[in-house]
DNA sequence: CCGAATTTGTCCGTTTTTGACCGAATCCCA
DNA sequence: TGGGATTCGGTCAAAAACGGACAAATTCGG
Protein backbone atom coordinates (compact mmCIF):
# COMPACT_ATOMS: atom_id res chain seq x y z
CA UNK A 1 0.00 0.00 0.00
CA UNK A 2 1.43 3.28 -0.81
CA UNK A 3 1.45 5.60 2.08
CA UNK A 4 -0.69 8.45 0.80
CA UNK A 5 -3.09 5.38 0.29
CA UNK A 6 -2.69 4.77 3.78
CA UNK A 7 -2.99 7.91 5.01
CA UNK A 8 -6.16 8.69 3.00
CA UNK A 9 -6.90 5.42 5.27
CA UNK A 10 -6.52 6.88 8.10
CA UNK A 11 -8.54 10.46 7.41
CA UNK A 12 -11.43 8.53 6.43
CA UNK A 13 -11.46 6.41 9.83
CA UNK A 14 -11.10 9.50 11.62
CA UNK A 15 -14.14 11.05 9.39
CA UNK A 16 -16.06 7.95 10.00
CA UNK A 17 -15.18 7.52 14.09
CA UNK A 18 -14.43 11.34 14.66
CA UNK A 19 -10.70 9.60 16.48
CA UNK A 20 -7.88 7.87 15.49
CA UNK A 21 -6.39 5.52 17.96
CA UNK A 22 -2.67 4.78 16.73
CA UNK A 23 -2.08 1.18 18.41
CA UNK A 24 -5.65 0.12 16.80
CA UNK A 25 -5.06 1.84 13.45
CA UNK A 26 -1.90 0.20 13.27
CA UNK A 27 -2.99 -3.42 13.60
CA UNK A 28 -6.47 -2.55 10.86
CA UNK A 29 -3.18 -1.40 8.02
CA UNK A 30 -1.11 -3.37 9.37
CA UNK A 31 1.54 -1.26 9.93
CA UNK A 32 4.10 -0.36 12.95
CA UNK A 33 2.17 2.35 15.24
CA UNK A 34 5.84 4.57 14.88
CA UNK A 35 4.19 4.44 11.32
CA UNK A 36 0.88 5.84 11.90
CA UNK A 37 1.96 8.09 14.74
CA UNK A 38 3.97 9.24 11.75
CA UNK A 39 1.51 9.58 9.57
CA UNK A 40 -0.71 11.65 12.18
CA UNK A 41 2.02 14.36 13.05
CA UNK A 42 2.14 15.27 8.84
CA UNK A 43 -1.59 14.94 8.73
CA UNK A 44 -2.02 17.16 11.51
CA UNK A 45 0.49 19.88 10.27
CA UNK A 46 -1.77 19.52 7.03
CA UNK A 47 -4.62 20.51 8.93
CA UNK A 48 -6.50 17.49 8.98
CA UNK A 49 -6.34 16.07 11.87
CA UNK A 50 -5.51 17.14 15.81
CA UNK A 51 -2.85 14.99 17.39
CA UNK A 52 -3.50 14.17 21.06
CA UNK A 53 -1.70 11.81 23.59
CA UNK A 54 -2.91 7.89 22.01
CA UNK A 55 -4.28 9.12 18.99
CA UNK A 56 -5.72 11.72 16.59
CA UNK A 57 -8.93 13.55 16.82
CA UNK A 58 -10.79 14.88 13.70
CA UNK A 59 -10.77 18.43 12.83
CA UNK A 60 -14.19 18.74 12.23
CA UNK A 61 -15.77 16.94 15.61
CA UNK A 62 -13.18 19.72 16.74
CA UNK A 63 -14.65 22.76 15.75
CA UNK A 64 -18.17 21.51 16.62
CA UNK A 65 -16.39 21.04 21.00
CA UNK A 66 -14.00 23.90 20.85
CA UNK A 67 -16.44 26.42 22.47
CA UNK A 68 -16.30 30.33 22.48
CA UNK A 69 -14.61 29.69 26.37
CA UNK A 70 -11.88 27.15 25.44
CA UNK A 71 -10.64 29.00 22.15
CA UNK A 72 -10.32 31.75 24.53
CA UNK A 73 -7.73 29.67 26.78
CA UNK A 74 -5.87 28.81 23.36
CA UNK A 75 -2.54 31.19 23.76
CA UNK A 76 -4.15 33.34 26.13
CA UNK A 77 -0.74 34.77 27.50
CA UNK A 78 -0.38 35.50 23.91
CA UNK A 79 -4.01 37.26 23.93
CA UNK A 80 -3.33 39.18 27.13
CA UNK A 81 -0.46 40.47 25.92
CA UNK A 82 -1.63 41.86 22.55
CA UNK A 83 -4.04 43.33 24.10
CA UNK A 84 -2.01 45.39 26.43
CA UNK A 85 -0.24 46.80 23.70
CA UNK A 86 -3.37 47.45 21.89
CA UNK A 87 -4.90 49.22 25.01
CA UNK A 88 -2.41 51.77 24.42
CA UNK A 89 -4.47 52.82 21.38
CA UNK A 90 -7.83 53.39 23.12
CA UNK A 91 -8.60 57.07 23.50
CA UNK A 92 -9.83 58.43 26.88
CA UNK A 93 -12.80 59.76 25.13
CA UNK A 94 -14.71 59.22 21.75
CA UNK A 95 -15.83 56.35 19.97
CA UNK A 96 -14.27 52.88 19.14
CA UNK A 97 -15.57 49.91 17.38
CA UNK A 98 -14.16 46.14 18.70
CA UNK A 99 -14.97 42.94 16.89
CA UNK A 100 -16.16 40.08 18.21
CA UNK A 101 -13.20 37.27 19.16
CA UNK A 102 -11.03 36.13 21.64
CA UNK A 103 -8.40 38.31 21.39
CA UNK A 104 -10.31 41.47 21.00
CA UNK A 105 -12.25 40.49 24.56
CA UNK A 106 -9.22 40.65 25.92
CA UNK A 107 -9.57 44.39 25.86
CA UNK A 108 -12.36 44.13 28.10
CA UNK A 109 -10.59 44.94 31.06
CA UNK A 110 -9.35 48.34 29.33
CA UNK A 111 -12.06 49.39 28.54
CA UNK A 112 -14.22 49.45 31.84
CA UNK A 113 -15.43 52.73 33.81
CA UNK A 114 -14.26 54.77 31.01
CA UNK A 115 -17.38 57.19 31.15
CA UNK A 116 -16.12 59.37 28.18
CA UNK A 117 -16.02 56.60 25.86
CA UNK A 118 -17.97 54.68 23.88
CA UNK A 119 -17.69 51.30 22.71
CA UNK A 120 -19.65 49.45 19.69
CA UNK A 121 -19.01 46.05 19.53
CA UNK A 122 -21.46 43.06 17.69
CA UNK A 123 -19.87 40.49 20.61
CA UNK A 124 -22.34 39.95 23.60
CA UNK A 125 -19.58 38.84 26.11
CA UNK A 126 -17.83 41.54 25.31
CA UNK A 127 -20.77 43.70 25.82
CA UNK A 128 -21.86 41.85 28.64
CA UNK A 129 -18.77 42.26 30.99
CA UNK A 130 -17.91 46.28 30.13
CA UNK A 131 -22.22 46.90 29.91
CA UNK A 132 -22.74 46.97 33.65
CA UNK A 133 -19.53 50.24 34.16
CA UNK A 134 -19.86 53.51 33.25
CA UNK A 135 -18.60 53.11 29.97
CA UNK A 136 -21.43 53.65 27.09
CA UNK A 137 -21.73 51.15 25.21
CA UNK A 138 -23.63 50.38 22.04
CA UNK A 139 -24.25 46.72 21.05
CA UNK A 140 -25.05 46.22 17.34
CA UNK A 141 -27.82 44.15 16.97
CA UNK A 142 -28.10 40.91 13.94
CA UNK A 143 -28.81 37.35 14.35
CA UNK A 144 -26.51 35.85 16.83
CA UNK A 145 -24.13 33.16 15.71
CA UNK A 146 -23.46 30.58 18.25
CA UNK A 147 -20.04 29.37 17.41
CA UNK A 148 -18.62 33.50 18.31
CA UNK A 149 -21.98 34.66 20.18
CA UNK A 150 -21.55 37.83 18.02
CA UNK A 151 -24.72 39.89 16.31
CA UNK A 152 -24.37 39.26 12.09
CA UNK A 153 -26.28 39.90 9.24
CA UNK A 154 -28.14 42.29 7.13
CA UNK A 155 -29.60 43.79 10.82
CA UNK A 156 -26.04 44.01 11.86
CA UNK A 157 -25.14 45.96 8.99
CA UNK A 158 -27.90 48.36 9.09
CA UNK A 159 -27.16 49.21 12.46
CA UNK A 160 -23.25 49.64 11.75
CA UNK A 161 -24.80 52.39 8.91
CA UNK A 162 -25.19 55.02 10.44
CA UNK A 163 -21.82 54.86 13.11
CA UNK A 164 -18.83 55.87 12.60
CA UNK A 165 -16.15 55.20 15.08
CA UNK A 166 -12.27 56.57 15.99
CA UNK A 167 -10.61 53.31 16.07
CA UNK A 168 -11.71 50.09 15.14
CA UNK A 169 -10.29 46.86 16.76
CA UNK A 170 -10.81 43.77 14.97
CA UNK A 171 -9.67 39.95 15.18
CA UNK A 172 -9.34 37.76 12.38
CA UNK A 173 -8.83 33.90 12.07
CA UNK A 174 -6.19 33.80 9.46
CA UNK A 175 -3.41 36.48 8.17
CA UNK A 176 -2.00 35.28 5.17
CA UNK A 177 0.60 37.10 2.70
CA UNK A 178 -1.46 35.97 -0.36
CA UNK A 179 -5.15 36.48 0.88
CA UNK A 180 -5.17 38.92 3.35
CA UNK A 181 -6.58 38.71 6.31
CA UNK A 182 -9.83 35.91 6.10
CA UNK A 183 -12.06 34.64 8.39
CA UNK A 184 -14.42 31.25 7.45
CA UNK A 185 -18.02 33.03 7.69
CA UNK A 186 -19.80 35.22 5.50
CA UNK A 187 -21.58 37.71 7.42
CA UNK A 188 -19.18 37.82 10.23
CA UNK A 189 -16.73 38.76 7.03
CA UNK A 190 -19.53 41.56 5.94
CA UNK A 191 -19.48 42.86 9.44
CA UNK A 192 -15.76 43.44 10.01
CA UNK A 193 -15.57 44.91 6.99
CA UNK A 194 -18.15 47.24 7.28
CA UNK A 195 -16.14 48.37 10.63
CA UNK A 196 -13.16 48.88 9.19
CA UNK A 197 -14.60 51.09 6.60
CA UNK A 198 -16.48 53.26 9.55
CA UNK A 199 -13.19 53.95 11.21
CA UNK A 200 -10.89 56.41 11.28
CA UNK A 201 -8.02 53.99 12.26
CA UNK A 202 -8.17 50.35 12.46
CA UNK A 203 -6.04 48.28 13.98
CA UNK A 204 -6.15 44.37 14.40
CA UNK A 205 -5.09 42.07 16.64
CA UNK A 206 -3.75 38.37 15.84
CA UNK A 207 -1.50 36.10 17.65
CA UNK A 208 0.87 33.80 15.87
CA UNK A 209 -1.52 31.19 15.27
CA UNK A 210 -3.60 32.86 12.42
CA UNK A 211 -0.87 33.54 10.69
CA UNK A 212 -0.10 31.54 7.10
CA UNK A 213 -3.88 30.28 7.54
CA UNK A 214 -6.44 31.47 5.31
CA UNK A 215 -9.82 30.96 5.19
CA UNK A 216 -13.17 31.75 2.39
CA UNK A 217 -13.65 35.30 2.98
CA UNK A 218 -11.07 38.17 2.66
CA UNK A 219 -12.76 40.96 4.69
CA UNK A 220 -9.72 43.21 4.52
CA UNK A 221 -6.36 43.50 2.78
CA UNK A 222 -3.03 44.83 3.90
CA UNK A 223 -3.76 48.63 2.64
CA UNK A 224 -7.21 49.04 3.93
CA UNK A 225 -6.12 48.06 7.87
CA UNK A 226 -3.40 50.25 9.35
CA UNK A 227 -2.07 48.64 11.93
CA UNK A 228 -1.37 44.94 13.29
CA UNK A 229 -0.74 43.54 16.45
CA UNK A 230 0.93 40.04 17.21
CA UNK A 231 2.89 38.61 19.70
CA UNK A 232 6.72 37.90 19.75
CA UNK A 233 6.08 34.33 18.62
CA UNK A 234 5.42 34.96 15.00
CA UNK A 235 8.02 34.31 12.27
CA UNK A 236 9.39 37.48 11.73
CA UNK A 237 10.27 36.76 7.90
CA UNK A 238 6.43 37.26 7.85
CA UNK A 239 6.34 40.32 9.40
CA UNK A 240 8.67 41.65 7.29
CA UNK A 241 6.94 40.74 4.26
CA UNK A 242 4.06 42.50 5.92
CA UNK A 243 6.00 45.57 6.88
CA UNK A 244 6.52 46.26 3.66
CA UNK A 245 3.02 46.96 2.49
CA UNK A 246 2.55 49.89 4.67
CA UNK A 247 1.39 48.48 7.14
CA UNK A 248 2.94 49.30 10.76
CA UNK A 249 3.33 45.55 12.56
CA UNK A 250 3.78 46.13 16.51
CA UNK A 251 5.06 43.30 18.47
CA UNK A 252 3.80 42.99 21.49
CA UNK B 1 -11.21 5.25 24.76
CA UNK B 2 -8.47 8.19 23.99
CA UNK B 3 -7.68 10.67 27.01
CA UNK B 4 -8.81 13.90 24.84
CA UNK B 5 -12.12 12.01 24.25
CA UNK B 6 -13.01 11.06 27.68
CA UNK B 7 -12.33 14.73 28.27
CA UNK B 8 -14.66 15.65 25.45
CA UNK B 9 -17.26 13.44 26.78
CA UNK B 10 -16.70 15.54 30.50
CA UNK B 11 -17.25 18.83 28.58
CA UNK B 12 -20.60 17.39 26.73
CA UNK B 13 -21.85 16.45 30.03
CA UNK B 14 -21.03 19.52 31.91
CA UNK B 15 -22.78 21.86 29.40
CA UNK B 16 -25.85 19.06 28.99
CA UNK B 17 -25.81 18.43 32.70
CA UNK B 18 -24.64 21.78 33.89
CA UNK B 19 -22.53 20.47 36.38
CA UNK B 20 -20.07 17.08 36.73
CA UNK B 21 -19.86 15.05 39.59
CA UNK B 22 -16.62 12.95 39.65
CA UNK B 23 -17.57 9.75 41.50
CA UNK B 24 -20.81 9.81 38.62
CA UNK B 25 -18.54 10.09 35.52
CA UNK B 26 -15.90 7.82 36.70
CA UNK B 27 -18.63 5.14 36.69
CA UNK B 28 -20.31 6.25 33.59
CA UNK B 29 -16.60 6.58 31.81
CA UNK B 30 -15.41 3.82 33.72
CA UNK B 31 -12.23 5.25 34.86
CA UNK B 32 -10.96 5.83 38.44
CA UNK B 33 -12.39 8.87 40.03
CA UNK B 34 -8.64 10.79 40.20
CA UNK B 35 -8.99 9.94 36.68
CA UNK B 36 -12.04 12.04 36.25
CA UNK B 37 -10.79 14.90 39.38
CA UNK B 38 -7.14 15.08 36.70
CA UNK B 39 -9.53 15.64 33.91
CA UNK B 40 -11.44 18.56 35.66
CA UNK B 41 -8.16 20.28 36.64
CA UNK B 42 -7.09 20.18 32.92
CA UNK B 43 -10.52 21.36 31.80
CA UNK B 44 -10.64 24.01 34.86
CA UNK B 45 -7.27 25.39 33.30
CA UNK B 46 -8.43 25.25 30.02
CA UNK B 47 -11.01 27.74 31.13
CA UNK B 48 -13.77 25.47 30.47
CA UNK B 49 -15.54 24.80 33.66
CA UNK B 50 -15.11 25.61 37.33
CA UNK B 51 -13.66 22.99 40.30
CA UNK B 52 -15.52 22.69 42.51
CA UNK B 53 -15.94 19.93 45.83
CA UNK B 54 -17.10 17.05 44.20
CA UNK B 55 -16.91 17.81 40.55
CA UNK B 56 -16.94 21.03 38.62
CA UNK B 57 -19.78 23.11 37.20
CA UNK B 58 -19.85 24.81 33.57
CA UNK B 59 -18.50 28.11 33.15
CA UNK B 60 -21.58 28.73 30.67
CA UNK B 61 -23.67 28.42 33.76
CA UNK B 62 -21.39 29.78 36.43
CA UNK B 63 -22.08 33.10 34.12
CA UNK B 64 -25.53 33.05 34.46
CA UNK B 65 -25.50 32.91 37.74
CA UNK B 66 -23.52 35.72 38.53
CA UNK B 67 -24.79 38.29 36.32
CA UNK B 68 -28.15 38.09 37.58
CA UNK B 69 -28.02 36.34 40.88
CA UNK B 70 -29.30 39.30 43.25
CA UNK B 71 -32.39 40.71 41.29
CA UNK B 72 -33.13 37.12 40.77
CA UNK B 73 -33.45 36.10 44.19
CA UNK B 74 -36.31 38.07 44.69
CA UNK B 75 -39.76 36.31 44.15
CA UNK B 76 -37.76 33.30 42.30
CA UNK B 77 -40.08 30.42 43.02
CA UNK B 78 -42.95 33.21 41.76
CA UNK B 79 -40.67 34.00 38.46
CA UNK B 80 -40.21 30.45 38.00
CA UNK B 81 -44.11 29.15 37.95
CA UNK B 82 -45.14 32.67 36.37
CA UNK B 83 -42.82 31.45 33.10
CA UNK B 84 -43.79 27.47 33.66
CA UNK B 85 -47.22 28.81 32.66
CA UNK B 86 -46.09 31.29 29.80
CA UNK B 87 -44.32 28.73 28.45
CA UNK B 88 -46.92 26.81 27.10
CA UNK B 89 -47.53 29.57 25.17
CA UNK B 90 -44.50 29.46 22.98
CA UNK B 91 -44.78 27.78 19.68
CA UNK B 92 -42.99 25.26 18.69
CA UNK B 93 -42.25 27.30 15.30
CA UNK B 94 -42.38 30.73 14.39
CA UNK B 95 -41.40 34.07 16.12
CA UNK B 96 -41.43 35.09 19.29
CA UNK B 97 -40.31 38.27 20.79
CA UNK B 98 -39.02 38.39 24.67
CA UNK B 99 -38.55 41.31 26.94
CA UNK B 100 -35.31 41.74 28.91
CA UNK B 101 -36.64 41.37 32.80
CA UNK B 102 -35.76 38.92 35.45
CA UNK B 103 -39.21 37.37 34.94
CA UNK B 104 -38.69 37.09 31.30
CA UNK B 105 -35.60 35.80 31.62
CA UNK B 106 -36.87 32.47 33.61
CA UNK B 107 -38.09 31.73 30.31
CA UNK B 108 -35.04 30.68 29.13
CA UNK B 109 -35.05 27.28 30.08
CA UNK B 110 -38.13 26.34 27.46
CA UNK B 111 -36.60 28.05 24.53
CA UNK B 112 -32.66 26.20 24.12
CA UNK B 113 -33.02 24.28 21.17
CA UNK B 114 -36.02 24.99 19.44
CA UNK B 115 -34.92 24.71 15.81
CA UNK B 116 -38.05 25.85 14.27
CA UNK B 117 -38.07 28.54 16.64
CA UNK B 118 -36.61 32.40 15.84
CA UNK B 119 -36.24 34.18 19.70
CA UNK B 120 -35.86 37.77 19.31
CA UNK B 121 -34.82 39.77 22.22
CA UNK B 122 -33.41 42.48 23.90
CA UNK B 123 -31.55 41.26 26.96
CA UNK B 124 -27.94 39.93 26.67
CA UNK B 125 -28.54 37.85 29.44
CA UNK B 126 -31.45 35.94 27.73
CA UNK B 127 -29.61 35.95 23.84
CA UNK B 128 -26.05 34.65 26.00
CA UNK B 129 -27.68 32.06 27.73
CA UNK B 130 -29.66 30.49 24.58
CA UNK B 131 -27.56 31.72 21.52
CA UNK B 132 -25.55 29.09 21.88
CA UNK B 133 -28.36 26.25 21.34
CA UNK B 134 -29.90 25.65 18.32
CA UNK B 135 -32.87 27.96 18.83
CA UNK B 136 -32.15 30.97 15.76
CA UNK B 137 -31.70 34.26 18.28
CA UNK B 138 -31.96 37.46 17.09
CA UNK B 139 -30.96 40.34 19.08
CA UNK B 140 -32.11 43.48 19.16
CA UNK B 141 -29.71 45.95 20.76
CA UNK B 142 -28.22 49.90 20.99
CA UNK B 143 -27.24 51.30 23.58
CA UNK B 144 -26.80 48.83 26.84
CA UNK B 145 -28.34 49.70 29.87
CA UNK B 146 -26.49 48.95 32.60
CA UNK B 147 -28.70 48.11 35.82
CA UNK B 148 -30.93 45.85 33.11
CA UNK B 149 -28.53 44.62 30.79
CA UNK B 150 -30.98 45.28 27.91
CA UNK B 151 -30.72 47.18 24.52
CA UNK B 152 -32.45 49.98 24.18
CA UNK B 153 -32.63 53.57 22.36
CA UNK B 154 -33.43 54.49 18.64
CA UNK B 155 -30.97 51.79 17.45
CA UNK B 156 -33.30 49.37 18.58
CA UNK B 157 -36.54 50.59 17.76
CA UNK B 158 -35.11 50.79 14.24
CA UNK B 159 -34.18 47.11 14.33
CA UNK B 160 -37.80 46.04 15.54
CA UNK B 161 -39.57 48.18 13.37
CA UNK B 162 -39.73 45.47 10.48
CA UNK B 163 -39.90 42.64 12.63
CA UNK B 164 -43.37 41.13 13.26
CA UNK B 165 -43.95 38.12 15.58
CA UNK B 166 -46.83 35.76 16.81
CA UNK B 167 -46.17 36.17 20.73
CA UNK B 168 -44.28 38.87 22.75
CA UNK B 169 -43.60 37.84 26.22
CA UNK B 170 -43.35 41.36 28.30
CA UNK B 171 -41.83 42.65 31.66
CA UNK B 172 -43.17 45.43 33.51
CA UNK B 173 -42.16 47.08 36.79
CA UNK B 174 -45.59 48.57 37.68
CA UNK B 175 -49.15 47.17 37.22
CA UNK B 176 -51.93 49.47 38.59
CA UNK B 177 -55.46 50.12 37.71
CA UNK B 178 -54.97 54.00 36.88
CA UNK B 179 -51.56 53.86 35.11
CA UNK B 180 -52.01 50.27 33.23
CA UNK B 181 -48.40 48.41 32.75
CA UNK B 182 -45.01 51.13 33.49
CA UNK B 183 -41.43 51.43 33.55
CA UNK B 184 -39.15 54.03 34.78
CA UNK B 185 -36.92 54.32 32.05
CA UNK B 186 -38.20 56.01 28.90
CA UNK B 187 -35.95 54.40 26.72
CA UNK B 188 -37.14 50.90 27.56
CA UNK B 189 -41.08 51.88 27.37
CA UNK B 190 -40.55 52.92 23.99
CA UNK B 191 -39.08 49.46 23.18
CA UNK B 192 -41.38 47.69 24.70
CA UNK B 193 -44.34 49.30 23.38
CA UNK B 194 -43.07 48.66 19.83
CA UNK B 195 -42.61 44.81 20.85
CA UNK B 196 -46.04 44.62 21.98
CA UNK B 197 -47.31 46.51 18.99
CA UNK B 198 -44.82 44.17 16.53
CA UNK B 199 -46.83 40.54 17.75
CA UNK B 200 -49.51 39.60 16.82
CA UNK B 201 -50.56 38.55 20.64
CA UNK B 202 -48.49 39.47 23.95
CA UNK B 203 -48.66 38.90 26.85
CA UNK B 204 -47.26 40.40 30.14
CA UNK B 205 -45.26 38.76 32.84
CA UNK B 206 -45.37 40.19 36.46
CA UNK B 207 -45.20 38.87 39.75
CA UNK B 208 -47.11 40.12 43.04
CA UNK B 209 -44.68 42.69 44.12
CA UNK B 210 -45.15 44.80 40.57
CA UNK B 211 -49.03 45.03 41.59
CA UNK B 212 -50.57 48.27 42.69
CA UNK B 213 -47.33 50.33 41.66
CA UNK B 214 -47.07 52.51 38.95
CA UNK B 215 -43.89 54.51 37.42
CA UNK B 216 -43.22 57.22 35.19
CA UNK B 217 -43.43 55.82 31.45
CA UNK B 218 -46.75 53.72 30.38
CA UNK B 219 -45.90 51.14 28.27
CA UNK B 220 -49.07 49.89 27.17
CA UNK B 221 -52.76 50.09 29.01
CA UNK B 222 -54.93 46.49 29.54
CA UNK B 223 -56.58 46.95 26.22
CA UNK B 224 -53.35 46.49 24.47
CA UNK B 225 -52.10 43.35 25.89
CA UNK B 226 -54.03 40.19 25.79
CA UNK B 227 -52.69 38.26 28.84
CA UNK B 228 -51.54 38.57 31.95
CA UNK B 229 -49.62 35.76 34.04
CA UNK B 230 -49.21 36.00 37.53
CA UNK B 231 -48.53 34.13 40.67
CA UNK B 232 -50.91 33.64 43.33
CA UNK B 233 -49.91 36.00 45.77
CA UNK B 234 -51.61 38.74 44.12
CA UNK B 235 -54.59 40.02 45.49
CA UNK B 236 -57.60 38.53 43.79
CA UNK B 237 -59.50 41.78 43.81
CA UNK B 238 -57.31 43.33 41.57
CA UNK B 239 -57.11 40.28 39.48
CA UNK B 240 -61.06 40.64 39.14
CA UNK B 241 -60.76 44.28 38.04
CA UNK B 242 -58.41 43.73 35.73
CA UNK B 243 -60.18 40.80 34.03
CA UNK B 244 -63.20 42.80 33.37
CA UNK B 245 -61.04 45.48 31.39
CA UNK B 246 -61.47 42.32 28.80
CA UNK B 247 -58.02 41.28 29.54
CA UNK B 248 -57.38 37.48 30.39
CA UNK B 249 -55.64 36.97 33.79
CA UNK B 250 -53.50 33.60 34.44
CA UNK B 251 -52.49 32.57 37.76
CA UNK B 252 -49.61 30.21 37.92
C1' DC C 1 20.81 -1.07 -12.96
C1' DC C 2 23.01 1.89 -9.41
C1' DG C 3 23.23 5.29 -5.88
C1' DA C 4 20.60 8.64 -3.31
C1' DA C 5 16.64 9.81 -0.91
C1' DT C 6 12.71 8.51 1.42
C1' DT C 7 9.97 5.50 4.05
C1' DT C 8 9.30 2.00 7.36
C1' DG C 9 10.27 -1.11 11.26
C1' DT C 10 12.87 -2.10 15.48
C1' DC C 11 15.00 -0.85 19.62
C1' DC C 12 15.20 1.64 23.81
C1' DG C 13 15.31 5.30 27.13
C1' DT C 14 12.05 8.96 28.54
C1' DT C 15 7.70 10.95 29.39
C1' DT C 16 2.79 10.71 30.23
C1' DT C 17 -1.12 8.59 31.86
C1' DT C 18 -3.60 5.92 34.98
C1' DG C 19 -5.09 3.54 39.09
C1' DA C 20 -4.13 2.69 43.94
C1' DC C 21 -3.14 4.23 48.47
C1' DC C 22 -3.37 7.30 52.45
C1' DG C 23 -3.38 11.20 55.58
C1' DA C 24 -5.60 15.69 55.60
C1' DA C 25 -9.23 18.76 54.50
C1' DT C 26 -13.98 19.52 53.67
C1' DC C 27 -18.78 18.71 53.59
C1' DC C 28 -23.21 17.12 55.25
C1' DC C 29 -26.46 15.99 58.58
C1' DA C 30 -28.20 14.95 62.89
C1' DT D 1 -21.56 21.70 66.90
C1' DG D 2 -19.55 17.23 66.36
C1' DG D 3 -18.77 13.01 63.91
C1' DG D 4 -19.08 10.14 59.94
C1' DA D 5 -18.66 10.20 55.10
C1' DT D 6 -16.83 12.11 51.24
C1' DT D 7 -13.40 14.43 48.68
C1' DC D 8 -8.84 16.17 48.07
C1' DG D 9 -4.08 16.14 46.85
C1' DG D 10 0.24 14.18 46.97
C1' DT D 11 3.19 10.05 46.11
C1' DC D 12 4.11 5.68 43.95
C1' DA D 13 4.35 2.08 40.54
C1' DA D 14 2.75 -0.13 36.38
C1' DA D 15 1.42 0.46 31.74
C1' DA D 16 1.05 2.88 27.72
C1' DA D 17 2.68 6.19 24.55
C1' DC D 18 6.32 9.04 22.86
C1' DG D 19 10.32 10.22 20.18
C1' DG D 20 14.95 9.80 18.59
C1' DA D 21 18.50 6.76 16.55
C1' DC D 22 19.52 3.49 13.34
C1' DA D 23 19.16 -0.11 9.98
C1' DA D 24 16.43 -2.38 6.48
C1' DA D 25 13.36 -1.82 2.76
C1' DT D 26 11.43 0.75 -0.82
C1' DT D 27 11.13 4.30 -4.23
C1' DC D 28 13.07 7.63 -7.35
C1' DG D 29 16.12 9.75 -10.75
C1' DG D 30 19.33 9.19 -14.01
Amino acid sequence: MLAEERRMKIVDLATREGRVDAQDAAERLSVAVETIRRDLDVLQRRGLMRRVHGGAIAVHRLNREFTVSERRALNHSAKLKIAEVAARHIPEQGTIIVDSGTTTQCLSAYLRDKSELTVVTNSLDLATEIGSSSTRVILISGRVRPTTMSGVGDLALKALENISADVAFIGANGVDLKSGFTTPDPDEAAVKTRMINNAQESIVLADHSKFGKSFTMRFANFESVDRLITDTKTSTSIINEITNKELEVVIA
